[in-house]
DNA sequence: ACGTGCGGGACAGCCCGTTTGT
DNA sequence: ACAAACGGGCTGTCCCGCACGT
């Protein structure tokens, strides 16, 4: 083989996470295949020995986001106070490429073709699991808590980053938090 | 005038309308000035008319999508309770297009030109003083609980938008209501 | 009545006076209503009260330049040798917005619309006309000499303006002088 | 490559000879992209992987016409009385998409921007020598009698354009021919 | 696997000619 | 006589998807 075992499947994580971290910076339509083969190193054409087509790489991608937000928020946190010290932060309403895809897309999710809604939605059940698991690691189901919850903290980090008001922003973030 | 008086503006403000309605339908990157001019029974030719460019248009549709929420939601609402009984409705999270501007495009708003975003800081803060004035009217400034409560109920409309559920949407949003 | 007598006459004819200069120094295409009608001091709007629309003054201007051409190269030299001075001269290569309609649009006449067309034939055939009348004020009818002096001189100033060396230049302009 | 050997070099050539008639029938003005592409079988949007703009396009087509009048007007004459004799016929004047650029768009020439008019200014030039070469093979330089022989038929086909009345145009290509 | 190049399609911004009402 | 407004066109740009060759 001219490549080395198991290139393509570096190549093709490099070009999700690069898209994983565009897309939640700069939105869906802003990215584009030219330029985010370019951000891998590559040129446009090889895209499509990798992936089908732009949704696939697309719903590849949100995937990648939210299991790259739970490592960086749930995954440390020992309880869920301290996830919830870390996602109702101002570092991460500030830096959205490295935080929550469903706080930084999630009213773009329904508007996508189904395999991306696909990814969206799973994205956020996971998301309620998450904080499910930090509130009863026991629990069988979701609760009512977690669900409020999570849609508490979600909707805290959208509205903070729609404010341009930093105190009022910082203020949002305190009181979205339980304790 | 050509046209009669007062013309300029009913024109202007179809158009404003329709945007408004796409807007929240299809995203912002998805209404086209040739396709929302069509909306509003007119070529693309004469948008120069009656905007500067694509981001005034914007600004000026996001602004409306707030009254409009304001006039269906906050206004017929006797109580707080009532007012989230309408938005926190399956019937609102189907129909994006009549609905909370903030939870149809709030994601998007940090990611466009000044004017736009401007608009949604706007739409934000507004949603959060309605939110005050049901809770408490004759308070000054946002209390914490304005704050937590919008929270809330915008992240339950995302989620409840990206999951693919319904029984599950139907818990969130429940459990999404302070009672 | 609101403006003076002869008041339409005046602003009809600065217009056309305004629309001869601009056709010759940048073509047909080139020169617009809107801006035709600001260099006369007015708006575009009320062009049609004065011409039944863009081709009716085309062709009034047409008329008005080569009139133009007759007064300024033609009614003042006493013998064709010295109108021939005129219109082979670096001045009249330089100026094409003061100069002779047919060397300046000759080639977009016959693609024009019929009314316009016809202005530039007859403007053809008054060049011809003028010729045949310095070589011999009393003949009937064009003749030879007539028709391919007029030839000569016109090819030799569209010619001249192609060519971009002044020194080459200056050699067909004397060169398709008969004496 | 997609597309065989040389695809890219016929595509472009396609559109120039296409844009050549185009621009010697219609004007320069009158030929836009969109139209040209599809004159070629294509969509506009693939326009500018062939061309850098509009204006290297008309520049490049400008040198076809001008080699197309050469291989169709001189090579085949043996003499310049042959080469006058199709320069000045009746078929010549009547289908300029197929003539010489120079009598066709000679006055539009020198209202272009700089690689147009340099174009235009090369096939002037060139169209003096290729009389001069007819006139005496050996000489150097340009002679006078070229000169003016070339004002005259250039003018000539101008003029003939113009006139409506056949009888006079066909007087003034004859009379227009040095013998 | 990857680079290059090409074709179709969409869009923003601009300008123009014309109409219609005042 | 005027002015606003509308319909239509064009340019330059970008993007997606694909077909080659390497």
């Amino acid at each position: 083989m001219r490549y080395p075992e198991g290139h393509k499947q570096e190549v093709r994580a490099k070009i999700v996470a690069q898209a994983s971290r565009a897309l939640r910076r700069s939105g869906l339509d802003a990215v584009s295949i030219p330029r985010l083969m370019k951000l891998a190193g590559l040129t446009h054409g090889g895209f499509y020995a990798h992936f089908r087509g732009r949704d696939e790489l697309l719903a590849e991608a949100v995937k990648h986001a939210a299991a790259d937000t739970a490592t960086r928020v749930f995954e440390p946190a020992p309880t869920l106070d301290a996830a919830l010290d870390t996602y109702l932060s101002p570092e991460h309403v500030a830096a959205p490429e490295l935080g929550c895809v469903v706080a930084a897309l999630g009213t773009d999710g329904p508007r996508q073709a189904a395999p991306v809604r696909k990814a969206f939605a799973q994205a956020a059940r996971g998301l309620v699991e998450r904080v499910q698991r930090k509130l009863d690691p026991g629990a069988r189901g979701l609760s009512d808590e977690a669900l409020a919850t999570t849609a508490t903290m979600v909707g805290a980090v959208v509205l903070a980053r729609l404010l341009d008001d930093p105190a009022l922003r910082a203020r949002l973030l305190a009181a979205s938090h339980p304790r």
